[in-house]
DNA sequence: TAAACTATCTTGTAAAACAAGGTATGGTTA
DNA sequence: TAACCATACCTTGTTTTACAAGATAGTTTA
């Protein structure tokens, strides 16, 4: 069971998401994040989350030829990887809720008495 | 400068926006958060925060009296911290409007072509 | 054969998110 | 007055994350 979730893992939810799609292997998904506007996530961040997802059975891959350069690791979703998905994005909608309440309103839940 | 910043500090950007608001102490501002769905954050979290901001210059406290208790330690923003609000608004706003494409459209960035 | 591009992975660091537990103050009640 | 409870703050230590930097390797083209 996973409580203390909330802001963990977004951007895995994001790869998730981008697989959900259609297979992608990791130098794809870098430049998909990239013009989707995290320009901030390089290889070194990339890789690393694909293979703890893999190992985490959310995702499984195949190798197949490239084009051009060496062979390309295809990730696509497992059962699990498909449950985690939309699990966060429950989680998802959950925190941006919440951030957008709290910057909108500010600090006010006095109103709120139960 | 923090390029790579995106993921990191929402609960920093949350508890800036709560203490713009008006003065809290710590104790208080755990139940503020709770009440707007931040159910998983225990004082263990945010006495941290609240110390990591003021050593950042963010946020600055005074002590007062309690009604029952130890005393109190409200906080209130500084300039620096009006100005990282601010800029943690525009990283939430960019980060959301990410993640929802993503979550939205899945992985097809292909139409956007320049 | 070397550069340039594609593609993957590893190492090491810093910081974040916490759980758990510790300290102190003041009020109530047995 | 001792015990207890609620309020209030802080520290320690662990795990995970985000990431920079760089190593490795295949393929094309000059």
């Amino acid at each position: 069971m996973q409580t203390t979730q909330m802001l963990k893992g977004i951007i895995d939810g994001c790869i998730l998401s981008i697989i959900q799609e259609g297979e992608v292997y990791g130098y794809e998904l870098a430049s998909k994040l990239d013009a989707y506007g995290f320009e901030s996530f390089s290889e070194g961040t990339i890789y690393p989350i694909l293979i703890r997802l893999q190992k985490d059975n959310l995702i499984q891959s195949t190798l197949k030829k490239s084009t051009a350069g060496p062979k390309r690791k295809y990730y696509s979703l497992t059962e699990r990887g498909e449950e985690e998905l939309a699990d966060f994005q429950k989680r998802w909608n959950h925190l941006s809720t919440t951030v957008n309440q709290i910057l909108n309103k500010g600090g006010s839940v006095d109103e709120e008495r139960k």
